[in-house]
DNA sequence: ACCATGATCCGCT
DNA sequence: GCGGATCATGGTT
């Protein structure tokens, strides 16, 4: 599968959110391969209160700025790292926030990231509750694909992280809301997500 | 002081 | 099993 082409994430960021979902993020580690169809995300904007490029340009968000296609990577709550695809052209400050995403490749991998190597605890996490907790919030997607400061900037479309075409979403199953976490812009309803799927955060 | 979160603890069905 | 409160932990403004 070719990754998604540089024009793809030039376009608007509202319905690059939408069009994401269904689609693969993908992960080559070595000879290993992680893959994780995306149910859940969110759009920041410019003239968005509650987006980290709001206040323009510093060094923490400056890969917000780049050409659409770019990994911004940013760490929260003294422990937490989330991922955006960059969207629009450089210079705006645009991104989808990727929430969670239903792992398809790589599981064990994920298994480790998530919880360790510890043998035990790996068999405990054979249940489906632990299953649905690898990938299900954007800091855990994350730490089970091994993403922290070293992926912030990163090119989707030259590097060992890509997003190709995935399952097609029916329309009908696409639903919105407001963005979690937020305290301003609240009454915007960008947050998209795969109806009924499992790995929907909640 | 705040923060685009997650894990755990606690009281309750 | 649940839902809400609390805490962990450090970078940014």
């Amino acid at each position: 599968m070719k990754p998604l082409s540089r024009s793809y994430y030039l376009r608007p960021t509202l319905q690059i959110a939408q069009e994401l979902l269904g689609k693969y993020f993908i992960r080559r580690i070595g000879k290993n391969l992680l893959i994780g169809k995306i149910v859940e995300v969110e759009a920041y904007r410019s003239n968005d209160p509650a987006s980290h490029s709001f206040r323009g340009k510093t060094n923490r968000n400056s890969v917000m700025f780049c050409e659409g296609g770019h990994l911004y990577v940013y760490f929260t709550y003294g422990m937490h790292f989330c991922v955006n695809i960059v969207t629009g052209k450089e210079g705006i400050g645009e991104a989808v926030l990727i929430r969670a995403v239903e792992p398809l490749v790589g599981i064990e991998m994920m298994k480790t990231n998530r919880y360790g190597s510890n043998k035990s605890l790996n068999l405990h996490s054979l249940n489906r509750k632990s299953l649905i907790n690898l990938t299900n919030g954007p800091a855990k997607f994350c730490q089970a694909f091994g993403i922290a400061r070293q992926e912030n900037g990163l090119d989707l479309l030259e590097s060992e992280i890509s997003i190709t075409d995935g399952d097609h979403i029916p329309p009908k199953l696409i639903k919105r809301s407001s963005r979690i976490g937020i305290q301003q812009g609240v009454e915007k309803k960008w947050r998209f997500f795969i109806k009924g799927n499992p790995w929907v955060s909640k």
